[in-house]
DNA sequence: CGGGTGATTGATGTGAGTCAATTCAGGTGG
DNA sequence: CCACCTGAATTGACTCACATCAATCACCCG
């Protein structure tokens, strides 16, 4: 791997946004300097790709800000959307071989990156970061299995609102109170058709047809081509099954 | 101890099968002890359900013999198999509320339960297990992300090929060479034709109707219901795209 | 005001699902 | 040993949802 940019070392553990929901929260002082001493910022702009699948597992980070996808490549060169990676979440495949999957920013993003290697050695000298480790793990082996059934049973209408639910649910989080106009809700899109086609298994224009569906039932609003708004959480997560 | 006697409360963890291969084979005579104590064996019949999909998660479990599917209901009462567990693999929700997903023996089986409360205590104390579980979990993860992209873009023939091939490296390890007989495999089908649809997310007529085009195409061979001779492992692999 | 990309919409094809009939294998009991 | 029963597997006819191919539209840059 070519030379990651390297910002000055100061303690960036202690100011991280995401100090308290990452995988370094359950460490105390000192081991947070010892974890920073390993790691570096690296900001990443929207398209940026920070891992290539099949790769030598050199590197791991830490989600700082942004949003980031892993995917990987069929045979016949179209893009199956593993996973999204948001602020806190970890990536790459600690104690292992190769990456197993491609990791590209979608938006301007920022990461927190460390060598395999150190991060490995760190993580066995540190029980209370691989706990941690082990719960995201699991977390995501959880989710990851509930979108198997999306994969695997839905037709793509449930697929997509399916899709949007979550995706609502992921990006308005507890900050507003449901009790604000109820069951309604409006945000920006992180995908583009073609993004969440390869998140779903579908085509551009079956995502396409599928969201103006949904738009002429009157379960959302398209005010721009990446903007949503959702007049019923409850009615819309209904079509998903 | 005195010799004569033979002790009835018998360690099983010494003289277990899978030994050396489950999350327990870094742990040394004495964590070995403890683990056996807080554990049993159980034996469950082709057909028997061990975990239901949404109840508390009460028990984890190591499986010892046999084979089980890990599955979940779509609402409309269809099944999506999440993944399969052979001997050596661990099962259920350690640090979790409820279970994901419900647990099935497709064989005759043999597991190592343990309550979950005690599981989790003695992995927090002992983290050469929870970090054997944690390298477990990630090549899961991996298995689980790689059976997404089956799901989300194959199509059926290249979801059964798949599946064949992957079954036969699982059930006809190292132990014979492939010297013997180079390419060529047989072997026992450990699903039946529903199983495989409720895998590869589809239904026992398409399953059947490419089984029966990939013997016609000369690829596999159909002695019985439950057999299944492959002529070219390779050639196979490749309708998998 | 054009050019370019991404999104939408339309026309058509096809692979997998659905429904239904038939065959097959395994087990049971006369 | 064979007739029968049962559930699984196969096969066929038909449908339909999604993919494909193609044309148009809308927005965002300069």
């Amino acid at each position: 791997m070519d030379s990651l940019e390297i910002e000055p070392s100061l303690n960036f553990c202690q100011a991280c946004a995401v100090r308290n929901r990452a995988i370094c929260a359950d460490l105390d002082e000192d081991e947070l300097g010892l974890l920073n001493a390993i790691g570096r910022r690296k900001r990443l702009q929207a398209g940026e790709q920070l891992l290539w699948e099949g790769d030598d597992a050199i590197i791991v980070a830490n989600v700082v800000e942004g949003v980031l996808k892993l995917s990987t490549q069929t045979a016949d060169g179209r893009e199956q959307i593993l996973g999204m990676v948001y602020p806190s979440d970890f990536l790459g495949r600690p104690f292992g071989e190769t990456t197993p999957y491609g990791v590209e920013a979608i938006t301007d993003a920022q990461v927190c990156v460390f060598r395999r290697t150190d991060f490995d050695r760190f993580a066995r000298e540190h029980p209370r970061l691989e706990h941690k480790l082990l719960e995201r793990t699991l977390a995501e082996l959880d989710r990851t299995r509930r979108w198997m059934v999306l994969l695997g049973r839905m037709n793509a209408e449930q697929k997509l609102a399916t899709y949007l639910v979550e995706t609502a649910e992921r990006l308005i989080p507890a900050n507003c109170k449901e009790s604000e106009l109820g069951d309604e809700r409006s945000l920006t899109l992180p995908l583009s058709r073609q993004q969440m086609a390869d998140v779903l298994g579908l085509t551009i224009e079956t995502v396409s047809r599928h969201m103006t569906k949904l738009k002429n039932d009157g379960l959302i609003g398209l005010p721009g081509r990446r903007e949503l708004t959702i007049n019923s959480l409850k009615a819309l997560a209904e079509r998903g099954g």
